[in-house]
DNA sequence: ATATTCTTTAACAAGTTTTAAAAATTTGAG
DNA sequence: CTCAAATTTTTAAAACTTGTTAAAGAATAT
């Protein structure tokens, strides 16, 4: 696979890179915004992980430049503050996940991993399991064909579930990629059980039981 | 929550120590090499925070004992030099996050709780002793290829069983294992005598008997 | 201003863990 | 070998924790 690792903390980018190599990648980086901006340009990459604040311009510009030219890059971006509105802004447009630093690269590797596994990386992908089908250009989504209502919160959790099938999420990291890590701010997850509950609402319309309990743990998607 | 502070200067380390137990937290210290190589092998923590340039070793060691041992605690480096390379190993070894001194002790607490936030979200390993399969990932476990519905205890004791196998663990050290950070006041252990009991139920159900009692000193894994 | 969505709260339900007590087993002394 | 003491097993109920749901109150968007 190849990459792009726009990131101007040095240290950071250059463990990233590191990190991937090892597993025969190959990376190219972009310490600032020009860089960034003429390679992606130009270039294609499978995959670029695009920090937010580059030296001289903002890495939202890059998302957009990448999104105009159609390019098939699958985006992650990564962020050092916790403003969801520039991870509203990312996700909006286009790019594949939102992670805020610090984070462990196996983390980083299993989101890679994860965007890799949807296929496609372009603006009109089409995420499905089963009969749930999402759309995420128009941002809709359908089960048995059928279009559920979701609201925005909704949306990003059944994306969540769906792009980490199988695996027990807990309320606290659901919390994190719903509302960005607002980590000192966030200490009651309770809201969690209410989307959840909403969501299995509008999932179970055709009696398929998705979103399964793992008492005390937290919550995984899985096949019925 | 259990902290081990395996830091050499003794000022730094009851300064952390101090921080950490306002909160509640049970916090041990090792200051140098051979103390922390010790507790490391032996105890099970939380989150172990780290320098790096230890009296008489090196951190980095002390966390490829961490990870050789599978030990599930979050480790967070800390180092007086800015040294890149360090920071790389020490990320690529599995280090959740690496800081430099000097740091305030809020951004300390503040990655601390976020390593813990993200707990064990990247890893999906694969557990397995004979005919049982643990997969972490989606914190199922399986006997024969069928499912046990294991709570959260069970599980937790299945998983300290099978990585201590043949050893013969007490009541006491189960308890602390599986009661973590609130086990401060526990003088009654016969809880432990149910736990087994469940588990062995579930675990029977093939006729093995992985649970040998010792009588007097407590209970070990065995291969049947 | 209104409608929609998100978060908090609270009562209730479900599931898990601990306690307690009686039955069974093991051990070692006589 | 037998019995008493200690330890462990088993069961069931109590206490506790966690999850579900509905509804009301904030916040946000239209």
């Amino acid at each position: 696979m190849k990459y792009l690792i726009a990131e101007d903390e040095t240290d950071l980018q250059q463990a990233i890179a590191h990190y991937l190599q090892k597993d025969g990648n190959i990376c190219e980086v972009a310490s600032n915004f020009e860089e960034a901006f003429e390679k992606v340009a130009i270039y294609d990459y499978d995959i670029v992980i695009l920090d937010i604040n580059l030296i001289s311009g903002s890495g939202i510009d890059i998302l957009k430049i990448i999104k105009k030219n159609k390019k098939r890059a699958g985006v992650i971006i990564i962020s050092a503050n916790n403003s969801l509105s520039d991870k509203l802004e990312g996700l909006d447009l286009g790019a594949d996940d939102y992670m805020t630093k610090p984070f462990h690269l196996a983390e980083l590797n299993s989101r890679i991993k994860a965007v890799l596994r949807r296929g496609k990386y372009g603006g009109d992908e089409v995420i499905e399991f089963n009969e749930i089908k999402i759309d995420t250009k128009s941002k809709a989504a359908f089960i048995a064909d059928k279009e559920m209502a979701l609201t925005k919160k909704e949306y990003d959790l059944l994306i969540f579930f769906i792009s980490n099938k199988g695996r027990v999420l807990s309320k606290e990291i659901i919390a994190e990629h719903l509302c960005g890590d607002d980590s000192d701010l966030l200490d009651n997850f309770d809201f969690i059980y209410v989307h959840i509950n909403n969501l299995r609402k509008k999932l179970t319309a055709e009696g398929a039981k998705y979103i399964k309990t793992a008492y005390g743990s937290g919550y995984k998607f899985i096949e019925d």
